[in-house]
DNA sequence: AGTGCGATTGACT
DNA sequence: GTCAATCGCACTA
């Protein structure tokens, strides 16, 4: 017997959970699709990390401001903003709508579109175009005009369904801030070579 | 109005 | 392994 990917379906709102360190956990596995002209990209979330309310390192932590105020509408909505003046970051809104949070997408493994991505990241090699979360929206072509759009309506950017179950879920601290470092608030799964980050990092706690 | 500093990446020793 | 690039935003005055 040979095995089929299942289709990609997009999620629903009502299927994502407000808590946002739930979010994290049930965005593992789960696929993000983008819809280009030319045909269509996807890949399997495998690396997350959760920034709550009142985590002080969260972008919302001081208030809505113009940047951050994706993070302040309903889960499921696109948070885009560009990170040390060359990387932009995809984020996905969690919480009830007025409530400043969400979850970083840091790493996905390609499904669909592997051509187009390469030729977007400019390199053939496959592990460096989605792994780091500056990379993948690069290769997803995800610009800032995504910042605010729906990821649960189907559009020219959503969330969709597992296509295979995930494997065992991994955390450790969180990448590349300097505040509340101690939190275990990344979420990975457990030897997929996509996972970004230091290997001892990703290595065995769960 | 000026300054400091990031939820990173890619090039180089 | 180290390190510079690069720019929008938050914070100070």
């Amino acid at each position: 017997m040979s095995r089929r990917l299942n289709a990609i379906s997009p999620l629903k709102r009502s299927q994502l959970p407000f808590d946002t360190v739930e979010l994290a956990t049930y965005l593992i596995g789960k696929t993000i699709v983008r819809v280009l002209p030319q045909g269509r990209l996807s890949g399997r979330i495998v690396e997350t990390e959760a920034y709550p309310q009142g985590d002080s390192s969260g972008h919302a932590f001081r208030g809505q401001t113009k940047r951050n105020g994706s993070l302040f509408l309903a889960r499921g909505h696109a948070y885009v903003y560009l990170n040390y003046g060359l990387a932009l970051l995809l984020n996905v809104s969690s919480e009830r709508a007025g409530v400043g949070a969400g979850v970083l997408i840091r790493a996905i493994e390609p499904i669909e579109g592997i051509a187009e991505m390469a030729q977007r990241r400019g390199t053939s090699r496959v592990l460096d175009l989605t792994r780091g979360p500056g990379r993948l929206t690069q290769a997803m072509g995800i610009g800032i005009e995504m910042d605010g759009v729906d990821l649960c309506c189907g559009g020219e950017l959503w969330l969709g369904s597992a296509v295979r179950r995930e494997g065992h879920i991994g955390k450790s601290v969180r990448i590349g801030i300097s505040r509340e470092t101690h939190q275990l608030r990344r979420f990975y799964e457990q030897g997929n070579p996509y996972v970004s980050g230091p290997k001892w990092l990703s290595s065995s706690q769960a």
